[in-house]
DNA sequence: TGTACATCAGTGAACGCGCGTTCACTGATGTAC
DNA sequence: TGTACATCAGTGAACGCGCGTTCACTGATGTAC
């Protein structure tokens, strides 16, 4: 009896999970054609067959859906990273760390209004709440995670003659190095800073179109450069230590 | 005569001018409260005093308003960065520089929704027309022109121990020397190339909210760290030479 | 196992809104002789 | 300088559209005894 209800009531919860899952994978396909601004609660309704005002049974407004859909795009190329990072021996850091820069720019290419609902400008009106914080931390968690592990291999021989970390950057730096950074200095995790900056700027003005009459011939190639001098920049080497 | 006719010409058309400038305004006000998709002809016409359909002797049509508006962004930042390189003596090429880094950050700050309508997700639908590419290349020329400032005045020199370019950059690298770069080597048009993207990838992640708990205390000095970092792996110096 | 009740999913109609764009029009401003 | 005509700016009404959200409702599914 307990087991039979139960089962019921998770074959309900089954069939909600599942269309909830439908609408935003409806709603996500919308935007690839139309963009953010372009979603409506009325089209993925209608796509699913429903009256508009079902979609309410799952998602309380636009806003709410907005920012599932945000979420799960953080989410993905958060699982993309983890991906071509898991895929690379541990021990070659430098691989990984191509890796990882190149799945971001593969992912963003392959999804480019997702990558912009989440590196674009801001939805007007829209405020992103809390919920976003920890998928778009993924990333960095990642890039942090290898950093650490080539330091704990041997160390990073990161380039000299770049400036200091400015001061006031210390309380930041402190913070970081706490909840990512464990070993390092202000100065490395500043670079690192640049760093992820570097890549998701680049892949940016890629996709943006900035880029255009500018680097034409070969950009993954010459996003391959930028992502090299980044790891060059904080000291990742082109072999692994032997073990 | 003839100079009346031209006199009375003229102020028509400068009525026309007047008129066309104050909806450029408005509507610029507007994106900066709604964002480039809240952008409404209607809306426009209505602060204006008129009925929506006069806007029509002036615009074809909403996306041409849009791009007008585009290009005024570009030329503002194009405007600044030549501000900010002017006020510096020419001899000081470090100060120049990093001048027009911190231009093109205050003039984001200062106009976010316009800065979002050219370094943020491209409007769904809309594509830029050619018009836009003079304007957008106004600040590369102004950076491109302190590193042959600084070139001809003593040579730069750049950071060692960084990656070459990949092979596939060099009909690029060509075509940018041949229109801006005169003497450089692939190589440091390729740093130049990052350098501006770094400048605007910090300026969007700031501007976007993705420093969000990680950079809080100081984000003029640390922007400021990242563009001297890359003023240093260009090679330009912290004191001008002697002349 | 069977019955009475509560929960939930989906319906259909409606509210009120703003939008871009077209079109025939009225006057005012400018032009040519 | 004066008159006949052409150009242009702005009006007002209309077309047709899609949107988010609310609400009272009908059935179906699940729950408790």
């Amino acid at each position: 009896m307990v087991g039979e209800m139960n089962a019921s009531r998770t074959a309900r919860e089954r069939v909600r999970a599942e269309l909830t899952r439908e609408i935003k994978d409806i709603a996500r396909r919308q935007l690839a054609v139309e963009g953010a601004a372009g979603l409506s609660l009325r089209a993925v309704a209608r796509e699913l067959g429903m009256v508009s005002s079902a979609i309410y049974r799952y998602f309380p407004s636009r806003d709410e859906l907005l920012t599932a859909l945000i979420i799960e795009a953080f989410d993905a190329v958060g699982a993309a990273v983890e991906e071509a990072d898991a895929a690379c021996p541990r021990d070659r850091h430098l691989d990984r760390w191509m890796a990882v820069c190149r799945s971001i720019r593969a992912w963003a290419l392959a999804h480019p209004h997702e990558y912009a609902l989440i590196h674009g400008s801001p939805v007007p009106g829209y405020v992103a709440p809390q919920d976003t914080a920890a998928p778009a931390a993924r990333d960095g968690i990642v890039m942090a995670g290898i950093l650490r592990d080539a330091n704990e291999a041997g160390g990073l021989s990161p380039l000299t003659g770049l400036p200091p970390p400015p001061i006031a950057f210390a309380p930041d730096g402190e913070q970081l190095r706490e909840a990512l950074f464990s070993p390092f200095c202000d100065d490395i995790i500043l670079r690192a800073l640049w760093a992820w900056t570097a890549v998701y700027g680049a892949v940016s003005f890629e996709l943006f179109g900035m880029y255009k009459t500018v680097i034409e011939h070969d950009r993954a190639a010459t996003f391959d450069h930028m992502a090299l001098t980044q790891a060059r920049i904080l000291g990742l080497r082109e072999d692994a230590p032997t073990a």
